[in-house]
DNA sequence: GCGGACTGCTTACCT
DNA sequence: ACAGGTAAGCAGTCCGCG
């Protein structure tokens, strides 16, 4: 039997020849580490351990087992937790063993352990099962390898001893893809994110008295749901009412010597050398490692105050300080260390000769790991789309760290004017701390928001907090779902199997290319309307899950007694007898946050800190709660299930459309609604509360006032709109004056438009308003015309590149030209990266803007853009563009 | 050879 | 790798035009 090792069930890149030297198991590199006496190890949990936290989760090769990372707050420490329950790696398959046995390269696979009879509930059959567990060695040989696994043996060789009522294309196997520490965390129904000890080596969760009293407080609110309901709220609630610690951390970055400056050096290679390392730690720990070398001026630029500068004579003996260093902290923070600065590091090291069991790092295909702590990559983290948009409302537009930086902490990088090469050691210094206190700062502001979304999201989806920090919203869902199946012996559904029991979908989507129709859009009235009231369902699809029942199991189910119970508009019907996990999970948890987190985290009454607290928990349950429905309609969802998601769509149209009715019979005017919402015109106070008193009784779902404008401005054209609020902030919505891509010449008259709007109070003062936001227009339209503008960067459109430049054959739209034109001249852009252009008047009429110059700018093309933009609003106030500048040529007249 | 009507591609937005 | 719907600008195509 071959060992294994920690390594074995993280795929490596191959190491260059000179580092194949055998990696060390996990244990010895621990114990090497602590002959080094850096640190105080091992970190193995005691007999007994005071309360700490769950982390992390992996599987240790060397010791065959599950380990827990456990992070104690007090002394600020990881301490290992190996599992000693016997609990091994299995798949499950619906062959008998007696069929099985027949199958020897199963039998005689060095992986293979034993079989067991299991009896589960399968979701689709809708009955219970006999199953084959195959339990095996190690996680390896289920899956994962190339080739060999035995999940892959199964079909394959089964034919050919087939002798048995079971055909080829009914053998099935389950859940061989699930990651071996996620099935121990499900199995043994252990929560990340939560507090633990260790009695009698045993983890025993910790039970706070705080939370008993807060979860009874809930239960209260919730008094009314069934016994079920009420089920899913306490499980909820249990999770998210536990406290959050202050996490010790350090953030680091690392400057590499790069011949070719503009191009990032192969971590693969590792080929040039690191110059410099700066960590900046929550414990107040800013200290920046210096290498020195030949001809390098000290400098006599001014360090932030309390940095302190090492210098190393060598590279190899600043790369184990910086090891040291990553064997102390229980959190590290990088932005991009993933593919960078971690990976970077441990082949420099390899490359210098430093053991491979003195490498802090475990190098994975896609991500760097820690022996020790836990590393944060902050760049996949904010990459995150979901985190990007509902977590930072897209206050940030580019993943860099100068962006995310500037809008999160208002701090950016510094501009370097020179190559690393020509930088004194101050200067290097600066420009390198300066890196890792923005990713530190990144995980402090806000009372460390950042982390405990993380432990948060954890919670959620009872994963490690590396992998939350890394994976997409989807993983988040499937987890919990998944984890719901363990928890109640049902058989984890393969993504094929759903799609052959559920089919697809039947609407027609309004998009070519979509896979079923989606929401409704009510044509605006246009016109200024005053006191329109905004009502709108909160967390709508969520509760059309909750309300209908909806799930993979529930929709188009077996039972005949249930084909009546019909989703409006389609030919699916939903189960009456039982309810679905999907309901049960997502409804519980909207209700949670919808009736308690999201008033605790406006309750004046409590202290500042606990009221963000109640705020970053509403907010990581809102991030998954607006993924819930979409995650079903997706392909790559292991649970997919089209008929779900065009059931929920379905039914949304079906609600939106029965309210706008019943406004109608109240005598309402509708001005305007969006798959959620509905603008009405000055509705009084009972014909607003009839409406959502008839919601409540009748689709059993809450109606809110979401928010009331002094005015709002309607073109006819959906999905734009500009609302006034009472205290005189403005709403812009989908209007091209808002779009980030315009020219911050075009966005300043806009914005100047805006704040004249924000003024106006009644009809009357309009008249006013209309006559200065012609003088705006016009005087904008005369500094185009007499070429009057700041700076060139004013008038550059700015355009992200959806592919790689090359990879536009259809069509070549102008922000591609430009990067063409950019390519020519030396610089390389990637899918991702932002270009800016202008409009210039000869042939390919753009042009970079750091290539154009002011004479060669298409004003024309700048004065339809103008029009077009203003022609949004000025519709609506009875306003002609054209009549409007038409008036100055008549005034240079006279 | 050129302009208008049309479709399709692309990006940025809304819910 | 959550969904579909909308706006806008431009690229490319087809067709008519003595």
């Amino acid at each position: 039997m071959p060992q294994r090792h920690l390594e074995d069930f993280r795929v490596e890149p191959k190491l260059s020849k000179e580092n194949e030297a055998k990696a060390l198991p996990f244990t010895e590199a621990v114990a090497v580490a602590k002959e080094r006496k850096t640190h105080t190890f091992p970190p193995i949990a005691p007999e007994k351990l005071q309360p700490s936290y769950f982390v992390s989760a992996t599987y240790d090769g060397r010791a065959g087992k599950a380990l827990i990372k456990l992070y104690e707050p007090v002394s600020s420490k990881i301490f290992f937790w190996h599992d000693n329950t016997g609990h091994m790696p299995y798949c499950l398959t619906n062959l008998s063993q007696y069929d099985l046995e027949k199958i020897d390269r199963l039998i005689k696979h060095p992986g293979f352990d034993h079989f067991e009879l299991a009896e589960k509930f399968d979701p689709l059959l809708n009955k219970d099962v006999k199953v084959t567990k195959i339990v095996a060695k190690d996680p390896l040989a289920i899956g994962g390898r190339p080739t060999g696994c035995i999940r892959d043996i199964i079909p394959k060789e089964f034919p050919n001893v087939s002798d048995t009522l079971v055909s080829p294309e009914q053998i099935k196997v389950w859940e061989s893809r699930i990651k071996y520490y996620q099935s121990y965390i499900y199995d043994r129904m252990l929560s990340p994110g939560m507090i633990y000890e260790v009695r009698d080596s045993k983890l025993i969760l910790k039970s706070m008295e705080e939370t008993e009293r807060n979860v009874k407080c809930i239960k209260e609110i919730f008094k009314d749901c069934t016994d079920e309901e009420l089920q899913f709220v306490d499980q909820w609630a249990r999770l998210l009412e536990y406290p959050a610690p202050k996490f010790l951390r350090v953030a680091l970055d690392i400057e590499v010597l790069a011949p070719i400056p503009t191009r990032m050096p192969d971590p693969r290679e590792a080929s040039c050398q690191i110059i410099c390392v700066s960590f900046c730690g929550s414990d107040g720990q800013r200290r920046v490692f210096l290498l020195k070398r030949d001809g390098v001026r000290e400098g006599n630029e001014h360090l932030p105050a309390d940095v302190s500068v090492e210098y190393f004579d060598s590279e190899k003996k600043l790369i184990q300080a910086v090891f040291d260093v990553l064997w102390s902290y229980p959190f590290v923070i990088t932005f991009n260390g993933d593919d960078f600065d971690l990976r970077y590091l441990t082949y420099r090291a390899l490359n210098l000769g430093i053991r491979r069991n003195e490498v802090p790092i475990e190098v994975g295909r896609r991500n760097c790991l820690l022996r020790y702590g836990v590393h944060i990559d902050l760049y996949k983290f904010f990459f995150n789309r979901s985190i990007q948009f509902y977590a930072f409302s897209n206050r940030y537009r580019d993943v860099t760290l100068d962006d995310v930086g500037k809008a999160l902490v208002r701090m950016e990088k510094i501009r370097l004017e020179k190559n690393f090469g020509e930088l004194t050691y101050t200067e290097l210094a600066k420009y390198c701390f300066r890196d890792s206190e923005i990713a530190f700062m990144l995980t402090d502001f806000d009372d460390e928001l950042v982390m405990k979304l993380i432990l948060v999201l954890a919670r959620i989806s009872s994963m490690p907090m590396e992998d939350v920090s890394r994976q997409g919203v989807s993983r988040w869902i499937r987890n919990f779902l998944h984890r719901e199946h363990r928890r109640r012996n049902l058989l984890i559904p393969n993504a094929e199997d759903i799609l052959a029991a559920k089919g697809k979908t039947t609407t027609t989507a309004i998009i070519k290319g979509k896979k079923y129709k989606g929401a409704i859009v009510v044509d605006p009235i246009p016109g200024v309307h005053f006191n329109v009231s905004v009502m709108d369902f909160p967390s709508l699809y969520p509760s059309i899950i909750k309300v209908w029942n909806l799930g993979y199991q529930s929709i188009l189910c077996q039972h005949p007694e249930c084909r009546t119970n019909l989703v409006p508009g389609t030919s699916h019907w939903v189960c009456t007898k039982k309810r679905a996990l999907e309901s049960l999970l997502i409804g519980s948890l909207r209700d949670l946050r919808v009736e308690w987190y999201k008033q605790k985290s406006k309750e004046k009454a409590l202290p500042a800190d606990l009221r963000s607290w109640y705020n970053i928990i509403q907010g990581a349950v809102k991030v998954i709660l607006n993924a819930s429905y979409g995650v079903f309609g997706a392909d790559s969802f292991d649970l997919y299930c089209p008929p779900v998601a065009e059931a929920t769509a379905a039914i949304g149209r079906h609600t939106i459309t029965q309210i706008l009715n019943r406004a109608k019979q109240l005598a309402i005017q509708v001005l305007y609604g969006d798959t959620d919402s509905l603008f009405l015109k000055n509705p009084s106070k009972e014909q607003i509360s009839q409406l959502a008193q008839w919601t409540e009784q009748e689709l059993k779902m809450s109606l809110d006032v979401d928010k009331v404008y002094r005015y709002a401005v309607f073109s006819q054209r959906k999905k734009n709109y500009l609302g006034v609020l009472e205290d005189g902030s403005v709403d812009v919505k989908g209007l091209t004056g808002k779009k980030r891509n315009i020219p911050l010449f075009i966005k300043k008259a806009f914005d100047r438009m805006k704040e004249r709007l924000a003024k106006v109070k009644t009809p009357p003062d309009f008249e006013q308003a209309k006559k200065d936001i012609s003088e705006i227009i016009r005087d904008c339209y005369m500094c185009l015309k007499r070429r009057e503008w700041e700076s060139l960067n004013d008038l550059a459109f700015n355009v992200v590149l959806g592919e790689e430049p090359d990879h536009y054959t259809k069509t070549t739209p102008q922000h591609v030209k430009a990067a063409r034109i950019l390519k020519e001249n030396g610089i390389e852009l990637r899918a991702g990266d932002l270009i800016s252009f202008v409009k210039v008047v000869r042939d390919p009429h753009v042009k970079p803007v750091e290539l154009a110059t002011n004479s060669e700018v298409d004003v024309d093309k700048y004065v339809g853009y103008l029009h077009s933009t203003f022609d949004q609003v000025l519709d609506a106030l009875d306003l002609d563009f054209d009549e409007i500048i038409g008036l100055t040529k008549l005034e240079r007249f006279m």
